[in-house]
Formats: structure tokens, sequence, C-alpha cells
DNA sequence: ACCTGAACACCGTTCAAGT
DNA sequence: ACCTGAACACCGTTCAAGT
């Protein structure tokens, strides 16, 4: 039954990963905590099954007609919006091997950053730079205690703020390293950008 | 005692955060877990404790004679370095309220980027952004299940690799973001890079 | 096929009691 | 002042048993 998914969800997204118990799903459903253990055979397999659930909705990295520094601010705020919602997500992909991303979005965000210009041992990096910010920004924000990620912070920073100027330096960088590159490996490079 | 923080700061670096049991820690000290309780009110305190004890070794950001970009880099590299063999280390931080901070090195790294021209907003982004970064792939790198952080990964990328690629494309990004400040705001700016 | 109840191991923690 | 033992609440999980 993928009822049981369906409430680990509801869960995380209402009280955080940390308060999600074999005992509190149950509870959930209605039944004893047991029965959950005859469609799963693990408290880790309900995890893995209700994060993954979350992250099948946000879409891949693909580039868009407005060129690739606008794409990549797109995905990496929409990646933020998708998950922060979600307490104690951040701090549980994070602590994964895959960091919550399929092989298959993976190659298509590599192959982002190969069309936008870069090396193929270069796009790889980008990737994973941009990945592991917006991924480290997600734990933060969406922390189990703290509550909701809408909090100003000292000096009326939102958290917001702080994700946006984040990834636009960070794009800001990577025109650099683009440019750089360029200059000296005479590679095929179509620059998407003016 | 204080012999208790040195037993959770040892675990810590041995088995990981997770592993840090009030049994454990006794064991190590050859008493009965209730023995810590007559110094520690909480197993929370102690692990506040043992990381604060980590912490307290590495330096805060200071501005050098090499100019801010050197400075930042050589700092983000060296805070990296000196927390990623403590597997669990940077989970914790991240879910803690000050990000393993203490206000004083906040305000000093706040300092250093208004030394090296950013306006005091912009200088709090850019600490946070660095900060963040770096915690992230601390996060990252010291995982609990995978063991030491000199791990190659898929095509030969190490962690370090990316740490460092990282780290320089966004002083990229935040020299262009300094750049384009100065050439708004008629600020007293002081360039320390040529 | 689908669910339950009793039982176990392992946490953190309290409290009364020992020296 | 410093430590112990028994006990409790709360986890995840196993297993034999019920329908």
């Amino acid at each position: 039954l993928e009822d049981i998914v369906d409430a680990g969800v509801t869960l995380i997204r209402r009280d955080g990963f940390t308060e999600v118990t074999m005992k509190a799903v149950a509870a959930e459903l209605g039944v004893t905590p047991m029965a959950i253990y005859y469609y799963v055979s693990d408290k880790d397999e309900l995890l893995r099954l209700a994060s993954d659930r979350i992250i099948k909705e946000t879409p891949p990295l693909a580039m868009g007609p407005e060129g690739w520094k606008i794409s990549l601010e797109r995905y990496l705020l929409r990646l933020w919006e998708d998950t922060v919602d979600y307490p104690g997500l951040g701090a549980y992909l994070i602590n994964t091997p895959t960091l919550g991303i399929t092989r298959e979005k993976r190659t298509k965000a590599e192959a982002f950053f190969e069309e936008a210009g870069f090396s193929a041992s270069t796009a790889k990096m980008a990737w994973s730079l941009a990945y592991s910010y917006v991924l480290g920004r997600i734990t933060i924000d969406a922390r189990l205690d703290g509550g909701g990620a809408e909090i100003r912070r000292r000096s009326g920073l939102s958290s917001r703020d702080l994700l946006t100027f984040g990834v636009n330096t960070l794009i800001e960088g990577l025109e650099e390293i683009l440019i750089a590159e360029s200059a000296v490996a005479p590679e095929p490079v179509r620059r998407s950008s003016p």
C-alpha cells in the first residue's frame, strides 16, 4: 500500500523528519505500527520512499531559451522553493550517497553545463558547486526546530535574500570560469549569453 | 570534570556523531552512564561542549597582507580541513542556530568583507554565502557512513577538488559583485587586489 | 493477504540510595 | 562531592499468532 508513503510525506511536511516515527505513521493511518512492516521492510526504506516522492516532483535542470544563466538561476531557486517546506529534508538528503539526485537528473545537469560551454570536467564541478550550495541552504533554512523558512534574520536579511544573493554571485563566478576556460581551450564553445 | 568533553571529542572523531551515546562516553571513561549527569545536565549539552571545543581551535577570518581573495581562500580551505575529520560534525552544526559560529567570529568575518570594500549589507551576505557553502561541503564530505573524506568520486574528482573549485569560483563571483557595487556606490572603497 | 500483541534491544533520563 | 542501580518512557524491530 502506498498510503504509507503519503502518510510519511504528510508527516514530514507537518512535523518534520525527526517526528516521523513508525508509531506516528501508523496513527496517521489508523493502524498498529507493525502493520507497516508488511509493506515496508525498514524505517529507512519508508524515509527513502517518502523523500523520493517529494523530489520526483521537482523538474530537472534544462536549458531554456533565455540562456544558461537565467535557466540555472530559475532551477536553483525553484529547487529551494520545492523543498524548503519539508523540515529536515535537506539534512536527510545531504547525508545520502546520491544527495537526493537520481543518475538521470545528474547526467542531464552535467549535460546542461557542457551545453553552456564548460568542459566535461568543469561541468561536473560546476554542477556539484551549484547543487551542493543550494542543498546546504535548504538544510539550513528547512531546520527542524526553527519552523518556517520565512524567518527574518538579524539585520533584515531573509533566507530568500541570502539564497538569491548566493545563487547570483555563484553564477557570476561560473561565468568568469567559463570565460577563462574558453580563452585557454579552443573547444567548440557556444556562449549562450551575450 | 572536563575529561567528559575530551571523551566526547575523541568519540566523534573516531566513530562519528551518531555513535556518541551516554553509554559509549561512560565506557570511554570507565564509569557508569549516570556518572556523566553529575557534570552535564543533558546529552545536548555534552554535544554542544564537544563541538565548541573542536571549533574553538579553528582561527577566525582575518585580513592578511595578500589581499582579501587569498585570505578568504585560505580561511575557507583551512576551515574545511579542520572539521572534515569529524564525521557528522557538519550535519550537527548546520542544524544549530548559530551554525557553529560565535558572535565574535561572525562580527570579525563581516568586518573582513567590509574591509575588502563590500557595503555593510553585502558583507553580511557574502560571509553567509562563503560560510554556508563550506559548511554544506563539510556536511557532505564528513558523512557518517562513507568514512574518510579522501574518497575519490566518479570521474576522478575528489572532495578536495570540488571544494577548491567551489571556493575559487565563489570568490570570483564575489569579486564581480564587488566591482559592480563599487561602480554604483561611491563609498570609501579600498580594493586590496589589483 | 493483511494485521495484531507480546517481547526484546537500545536509547535518554529520573530518582533514591550509596560512599 | 562523586558515583551507582533500579526503573521508566520511547524508540525500532522480531516473531508467533490471529483473521
